[in-house]
Order: structure tokens, then sequence, then C-alpha cells
DNA sequence: TGCATTTGATAACAAATGTTATCGTTCAAC
DNA sequence: GTTGAACGATAACATTTGTTATCAAATGCA
């Protein structure tokens, strides 16, 4: 797991213990909420093992907006930063293992951190892959139907086809998952 | 214009003075392209006045990805930071006062400001809000109808269904003009 | 093991959206 | 001013996508 954080942040070892006991480790079954909708993000999780989801309520309909997997980073970003009611809620779809660490401390820890341009560089760079990623999301919108954004998701993220329940794929695409079925099924013949 | 840079980047103004033979000015008429598909991106613009797109072809189709306006900072980041082609074509649709940067100079512009804590603070809040930016507008896709969709940018952007041409307005919102004729006429009653 | 819940497929129908074509208007270039 | 291109509205029709309901299979749990 720490391989993954390392890799994030890449700091001397001895400076890494430093920040270890700001990790706490949770193990915990499907279907776990981290985070309510409407409540203030105070934690930040990596993911070890398992997968989570970013959702929302709309008239009584869930609807997803993000998938996380193993050496993910999920928060409710926006609410973590500017400690605003989070528009999703955030909750594992298996069990999972994650690390968290609080706000309080991230925010320390990241103050100390950001002083060293290596890891200043690698922060803005992921801050910049991560805007890069939600771009080409919504450009996707624009320029593809849902079934070539399905076959997107297969080429690029297997994984998610594999482990996530139809459903929630296809509210993640923007359709309904009567829709997703009928692709799927056409994509067969 | 440069009040407007100055808020993006709070120096005070004798360092600010060392920086400002980088900015070139440019004055263009509509429909000039500042970066083509494909190019890579080797300058950052400034909008003093005026309005820029961004747009790719698919399948013969000119789709919009986004506008800027006055005070808005336009490349394409991905080519610009990453140095690969770009994606999208940038080009005025109004006649236009623009400032631009030249990469390599931008660079070394924002090397020496980075290490300024302020200056740092304010960077990675305008990424961080460029990164939500795009979040909304994704789900938004997920979220919300076409005609929703242009009700908020009537709400948010009213300065975009004013200025800009409506084929422009459509595909931006994902659909063809002639749909969002329909849903201009059905707001009408 | 057995039962309830979740998940996914499918059908029939309704609504939304795209396609193509036509027409009138506006606007800029000459 | 005249003209051609760009723009926007509209209609008719085709296609895509959503809705609702039902059923079968898979899954988790007592």
């Amino acid at each position: 797991m720490f391989d993954h954080l390392k890799n994030k942040f890449p700091i001397e070892d001895q400076k890494w213990e430093r920040y270890l006991n700001c990790f706490k480790k949770l193990e915990l079954p499907s279907k776990t909420v981290l985070l309510n909708e409407g409540e203030i993000s105070e934690r930040i999780f990596f993911i070890e093992k398992g997968c989570v989801r970013c959702w929302f309520n709309k008239d009584g309909k869930d609807l997803t907006m993000q998938f996380f997997l193993e050496g993910g980073m999920v928060a409710s970003i926006e609410s973590f930063r500017k400690k605003i009611p989070s528009p999703v809620t955030i909750e594992t779809i298996e069990p999972s293992i994650l690390w968290y660490v609080d706000k309080k401390e991230m925010d320390r820890i990241l103050k100390e951190l950001i002083e060293i341009p290596e890891i200043r560089e690698k922060f803005i760079d992921i801050l910049f892959e991560r805007t890069f990623d939600y771009m080409k999301h919504f450009v996707s919108f624009i320029k593809d139907s849902p079934e070539q954004r399905y076959l997107n998701i297969l080429k690029e993220k297997p994984q998610l086809i594999q482990r996530i329940p139809q459903h929630y794929i296809a509210s993640y695409l923007g359709i309904t998952s009567v829709h997703l079925s009928r692709i799927k099924n056409k994509l067969l013949k």
C-alpha cells in the first residue's frame, strides 16, 4: 500500500516515517458510507484494496459520478478543500481496505511537503492529470455515443466493467441500465 | 487588462515590472486561429477583449469544447504542459485583443513565482477551481437534460448565450443546433 | 440449504433527439 | 447597394434513448 503513496509523494524514507502515524487503517464491508452527501469532508482516503463509488441523489435516482480502485486517492475534493457540504456520497462497493488521513493532518503534511520542489512538482502534476481526466470525460459526452463511451471504458478501464454492477456503470455513462443492457446485447452480435 | 493578471498572480508591482516585457499584444479579427489541432501549444493567451473558442473536428463535424471571455486565460493546457499535439483548435470568434506569453518564458516566470507562498497558493487554487469547473460540467451531462443545461448556462454565463452563435452553443451542450432551436422555442411558450 | 434482495435481460410503448431539407434573415465583403 | 455566406427557424421523418413492467439468474445472508 505505502508503495503507492511513496510514489505519489516521493520523499526520503526517514521523512516519510514522520507521517506514517497520521494514516489510520480501515477494513470495511461493502456498502459502507465514507461520507454522506451534505456533510463536510474531513478525511482523505487511500485505497489499498477494494472499490469506492461517488454518487449523488437526483429526484430519487442514484447517479454515479466516479469510481476509485486500488491505488486511488479519494475525497469529495471540493468539500475537502473548501469546507463546503459535499455534493456526493462516498461509499465502498466491495469489501475494502482503506487508509485515511484527517484533513487537519493532511493540511499540515502538505504545508510542509509543498516546500520541497520535487514534491510540489508531483503534487501539481497529479492535479493537472486529474484535470485532464475530467476534461476527457466531459469531452467524451460531446464527442461519443453512449455505445462508444462504453467501449472506451472497456478498453481503458476494463476493471471497472468487470467489477462494478452494471446499473452503476450505466449512470456513470449518462444512460439508463436498460439502455446499457441493450448496448451490450447489440455488441454481442 | 493587467488588473486581471495581477489578480491572478498577486505580486508586488516592481516584481511585476520584470515580467511585463514577456507579454505581447495582439489585435485580431474574428475567426483567427491561435493554435491548430495537432500542433503543440507554445503560447498562453490572456484575453483583454473578445471571445475565444476551443473546438475539434469529429467526422467532419465542428464540436465546441469550451469558450473564453474577457479575463480568461487560454491555452490547450494538456498540450502546453506536456508538449503533446493539441486535441483542439483555438480560435477567436469575435474581434479580440489578446496578450500572449511564450511557453519558455511562462515556464521561467512560473518557476520563479512558485517559490512565493502566496503566488503558489493562488496558482494551486486556480488549478483546483478549473478542476471543479470541469467536474461540474461533466456531472451536468449525467444529471441534467439538454434543456436544463441550456438554462444553467443562461443563468450562470448569460454572456455566452448573448454573444456566441447558437450552433457553437449547441455542440458545447452536446446537442444539435436543430434541437437547441427547438428547446428555445419551447421555452418561449 | 433456503429465502430475500440485487442484478441483469427483455419487451412494448413513449419521449427525446438526430437527420435532412427548405426558407427567410442577417451580416460582412466587395 | 448587391451578393454570397453564415445563421437560425421549422417541418417531416428516422433513430436513439427513456419508462415501466416482468421475469430469470446470481448473490448474500440467516
